[in-house]
DNA sequence: CTGAAAGCGCTTACAG
DNA sequence: CTGAAAGCGCTTACAG
């Protein structure tokens, strides 16, 4: 506990001094508060760019009860997912003074609530931003709604205490994906499915089984197999299908990394894709671009539906609706289709 | 900015009063200060927790001008290496009552520097732990040092300013990985060279080059395309080598994403991996092992080298030496020999 | 529209 | 070994 001092830094009452006015006056200049004429105003915002002061967010949080952090608890197994929902967080937090604190919180261990109660606890964020699967547990969402603390959720948990929802249509995106494979002349399309109690996942199969009963078909048992999200997972599940009677000819999984897994299996059993099968996935992360022949999947917009929630824990506008629901896209690639030389 | 209040938490006040001693003592058992008995140690222990006590980190920031806060600057766009690296600082955080600010820092933004130096300013970290490639600039280090803020890399940078360095023998790493394909039969092994001016890809080039000379192998340069660090290069660069007169029968790419790059140019020219050419890369991440076939690389322990960077910061130890150098693995998997089952 | 005073919850510096 | 006072740099509540 030895770490070095800095020399003192500019405070409100240098700003005040300099501009002459008191430093509430000040205060009230940065904080945007009305009630100030617009001259004392443009002095005040003078001399602090003069001296280049920063407010000191620990005095501020300190006298006004707000921790000017926003923490966005995640537990997603793909760190890209995780990078992309900071992103989308960290853009609002610039925007406002905010800091931004992501946090791991691993509901699996046997202390994981209590690390959640004591990082809340210590950490004192005002706001919190869920991402799945912990938006989907009632645990967590309940912790928070008994703390006070209000939190956004980025997937459609069903009765979520979460004040704001911002998420894409996954019902719709599953339906329009499977319904492409349809189109393209499929009929036994099987599914890897995400892990049980996921909102999402079971969200996906929904709409896979409804783009099959959409044209007459019916979901055949032996054509859904069970994985947690993984590529182990997805390649094992594969394995499975690959072997029955009746094989299908094309694959979706309920993400990406189980895709990958299943082309791999595919692969290793000497298949060509797509010629002998077809693949699909969900989320559009790095893995279905990198893979070989690169994956068709849905992107759904995770920066920007970040962004808005935390905007709107910041900034709350109650005219708002609660929930907002942004695009995704089907983005088409070689695993579902003829392999071009410019899809790579 | 209208985020509800919270209600009043416990303060060291309430904690001295039910332990029946002075707030200072009470600041001197929570912070482990010398200089007190025994017998009242135990006492502010128990009222403290029977209170659930937890200081206020404002307020413990304003008056002891420690924020309590270890940034981790990063800018590599595998995002799966910024997680592991902060999975290790949010380890050594939560022992130590710190907080972990990761923030990103776009020094190829015309304002880079500007917004490196607000958050500096703003957020206030007690101590910065660099990642690679910000470790290699000299504009960051150069800013830490005049803020007088402590700072440890990731890297072995030249004449860095990081008052530590938790790194790996990359050299090493890569001279065995590349005498690993030697020691296969291959002589003819081409190398994807990472970004210029990262201190990791020149040094990873340069123990490509002695595994080489150790054989009594020259360098060939038609043998040597440069990438940097994207799929995308890795696969271009391929493509260069692959339809050369004299064709490598391995490849060496400096990190993962390009090794895989060159994996799908490969694949995409109906060569077989790796009887038609091995392929190798570094780094080990996921991608590593969800590509057909799984590429052989090499491990570097990033979450460990982060805890003990982030650990070395918040509890300074004159005693150690300034650099601390980790163990790496050389993980070999079916990109490079024959593929079996187990492989997979 | 503006400001002087009090206070947020700790640690520092000092006294004993 | 222990404590009373002052102060960190802001915002709140109040007064005018």
């Amino acid at each position: 506990m030895s770490l070095n001092r800095r020399p003192r830094a500019i405070t409100i009452d240098d700003v005040a001094e300099k501009a002459g006015v008191s430093a509430k006056t000040v205060s009230r200049v940065l904080n945007n508060e009305p009630n100030v004429r617009a001259a004392k105003r443009k002095i005040v915002m003078e001399a602090s760019q003069a001296l280049g002061y920063r407010p000191n967010p620990a005095a501020r949080s300190l006298a006004g009860a707000k921790s000017f952090l926003l923490a966005h608890l995640h537990d997603n197994p793909v760190p890209e997912y995780v990078a992309s929902a900071n992103e989308g967080i960290y853009a609002a937090c610039r925007a406002y003074g905010y800091f931004l604190l992501p946090q791991r919180v691993e509901l699996d261990a046997a202390d994981g609530l209590a690390r959640l109660d004591a990082f809340l606890l210590t950490a004192r964020p005002d706001a919190v931003i869920l991402t799945p699967p912990l938006c989907d547990d009632v645990r967590v969402t309940d912790t928070l709604t008994r703390a006070g603390i209000p939190h956004a959720s980025l997937s459609a948990a069903q009765n979520t205490t979460a004040e704001h929802v911002l998420r894409h249509d996954e019902h719709r995106a599953a339906r329009e994906l499977v319904e492409y494979l349809l189109h393209l002349g499929h009929t036994d399309i099987a599914m890897i499915t995400g892990p049980e109690g996921h909102k999402a996942a079971s969200t996906r199969y929904d709409g896979y089984v409804d783009a099959l009963r959409g044209s007459g078909l019916e979901v055949a048992s032996p054509l859904v197999e069970h994985g947690d999200y993984t590529m182990r997972s997805g390649l094992e599940a594969a394995q499975r299908l690959l072997v029955k009677t009746r094989k299908p000819t094309a694959i979706f999984a309920a993400n990406d990394d189980m895709a990958v897994g299943a082309l791999t299996a595919a692969l290793a059993l000497g298949l060509r894709i797509p010629e002998d099968i077809s693949i699909a996935g969900y989320d559009d992360t790095r893995l279905a671009s990198a893979v070989w022949p690169p994956l068709t999947t849905i992107r759904q917009p995770v920066s920007e539906m970040a962004r808005r929630a935390a905007e709107r824990l910041i900034q709350p506008d109650d005219s708002q609706p609660r929930e907002e629901i942004l695009d995704f896209e089907l983005v088409v690639r070689a695993s579902t289709g003829p392999v071009t030389r410019e899809q790579i």
